[in-house]
DNA sequence: CGTCGTTACTTAACCGGTTCGGCTTATCAG
DNA sequence: CTGATAAGCCGAACCGGTTAAGTAACGACG
């Protein structure tokens, strides 16, 4: 613990503090022998500023926020998150910022967050995602002033700035596929109807639908493995049964796999499944998932880029990160 | 934007700063009415304190650090982390301490990164995970006088503060568990040798075989999916082929069992597997997995208040939490 | 009645940086 | 040789809290 200070380096080099200061952050107003020198002794003493002291002069904190509304089980079994925050972090690594990364329960104590974030100054900006249908989100973090960069589609942002990836696009792209393969009845295993992105999905998929002329069935789920093997349940022994399902993220379509492979049916012999969220779990089942593929890590790095962009006085503007790519595996082909 | 500080609320009720900063910490020197006035009209204006002033006068971050020297993808694949700093913000929510997370490359960074945040006060203390054998990070967090609780067994704590699950009594179970079965020929699919816990499992593993007269064979891994579903098809093609495996984590064991599965073996009939690291994961395949089942959540939470007894004061120890559980499902069952 | 002890404050220093105004000194044009 | 200009540096204020030391008012007590 040895506490050096740039008072103590002032000391040492024989000028004010202000100089040091100077010195250290390359800024105009002291000789180079001087800097020189200031950066010679800083190094040798290991000094490195004070967060706090700098936070608290620049009144910046140099951290960004992230709220996960989400149960801890949703978070442990997804591997979206982990991912997700990994892109983040190592974009604000290099530019020494932080995260402050909080999980709640629900949208309330997440707007409580954002507020007691707002009055103590304890970031400099948040990303929010799991965007909601009228998020209530929004203009709580107007009011507060706190920059944000929403993550999900310009339709459900209201003009606020935004990262999104092109859910409909990917839709089509997975219904032509089974279309294609001559599937007539598809059904979707959709997330929450609140969120977003799932009631852009849901609209993608029945408007493909028609224009494909397939029968279509739709069950929401919480996103868990228990609801997605209840729901394939449910959809594999009804009647007429389809001919394929398309999930919402791959720990839904893992389970659903398992589910009929129980029941005694075989993937893709009587069932094509295409999952959402290509993460490792679609390569290491058998058979292997056709899955909506996209860049989680660099999703989050792509919207901290936005956000660090954003505080620094760019133009708030919505950015279309990519669309997911259907990667064709062994668990599609044509019906039985 | 409103940049409520405690002038301002000096100022409205008429009295000094620092008799509302006396107020509002609940200490004495105050009178009632005076604290009462204080605390209404705080409230009245949203105030909070801000964070950087007051950690910097109290020369204390409120921050405790995580690093995580895994690859993204590791991270990503393996629900073990996620479940673990979800424990650890639990318990920090409540204290409103802040957890600095942050994701390197390797061990040297892991080293640079504690240098880092010692010189700049970035944290009060950390915690340590994947503990080596010989660990390069514990005199360097000893020499920076940085408060740490490792996450480890005690054999490789060096006499530092540390909380462990007990990974010998578990495998015992677990090897128990398959030679009551009336297996003979037993395989480890183990996670890279210098960790500390592989290590510790290796021990346990070799011991508890030997004194159930069990053959034995020990792959190493870098415990992800592609390798572990590597290791047992070289282990399953082998000869004598083993009738039953024990995995390091449930993400090679899901892999290993569609290997299997691919090959055209029946899990439990020709080959039993268990699993370490009991996530949703064992639950959602077919057959489930048989798994030495701990709370990774708990686990998180428990470290963390660790971490805060020890820079409030208490002695450093060795804590165990728990022992692993076995949990018997589908995949494991005599040998056919 | 003078003294002592509390209570309820105020004042000011401090944490460790950043930054602005101003003072020296050197440089150079006129 | 003088006056203007600028480079280089100093001192001090400032960010927003905490806290030690000082002070005024008041009641109790010998």
């Amino acid at each position: 613990m040895s506490r050096v200070t740039i008072k103590e380096i002032a000391r040492r080099c024989g000028v004010s503090q202000g100089a040091v200061s100077y010195a250290l952050n390359n800024r105009p107003g002291v000789s180079e022998a001087t800097r020189a020198r200031v950066l010679q002794v800083a190094a040798e003493l290991e000094w490195a500023p004070n967060r706090a002291a700098r936070q608290l002069s620049a009144a910046r904190s140099e951290t960004f926020g992230l709220v996960l509304a989400r149960s801890a089980q949703t978070l442990i079994e997804e591997p979206y998150f982990m991912g997700f925050v990994g892109g983040v972090e190592s974009v604000l690594a290099e530019k020494s910022y932080a995260l402050a990364l909080q999980v709640v329960a629900d949208l309330d104590e997440e707007l409580a967050t954002y507020r007691k974030w707002a009055a103590e100054r304890r970031v400099d900006g948040v990303m929010v995602v799991d965007l909601r249908v009228a998020d209530p989100r929004l203009p709580v973090l107007r009011k507060l002033g706190l920059p944000a960069v929403l993550v999900g589609d310009p339709a459900l942002a209201d003009g606020m700035p935004c990262v999104w990836t092109d859910g409909t696009a990917a839709m089509n792209a997975a219904l032509d596929h089974v279309a294609s393969l001559g599937h007539r009845v598809i059904a979707r295993i959709a997330g929450p109807p609140e969120y977003g992105d799932v009631w852009i999905r849901d609209q993608a998929f029945e408007l493909a639908a028609r224009r494909l002329s397939l029968e279509t069935r739709i069950h929401h789920t919480d996103y868990s493995a228990a609801q997605g093997a209840a729901a394939t349940r449910d959809i594999v022994t009804g009647s007429p049964r389809p001919t394929a399902i398309i999930y919402d993220n791959d720990l839904m379509a893992v389970a659903g796999l398992a589910v009929i492979q129980g029941l005694g049916l075989s993937v893709p012999d009587d069932l094509t499944l295409v999952a959402w969220d290509d993460s490792a779990l679609c390569r290491i089942t058998h058979p292997t998932l056709t899955a909506l593929s996209h860049n989680i890590v660099g999703y989050g790095a792509e919207v901290t880029r936005r956000l660090l962009a954003l505080i620094s006085g760019a133009q708030p503007q919505a950015h279309l990160y990519s669309t997911p790519l259907l990667i064709i595996r062994d668990s599609s082909a044509p019906p039985g």
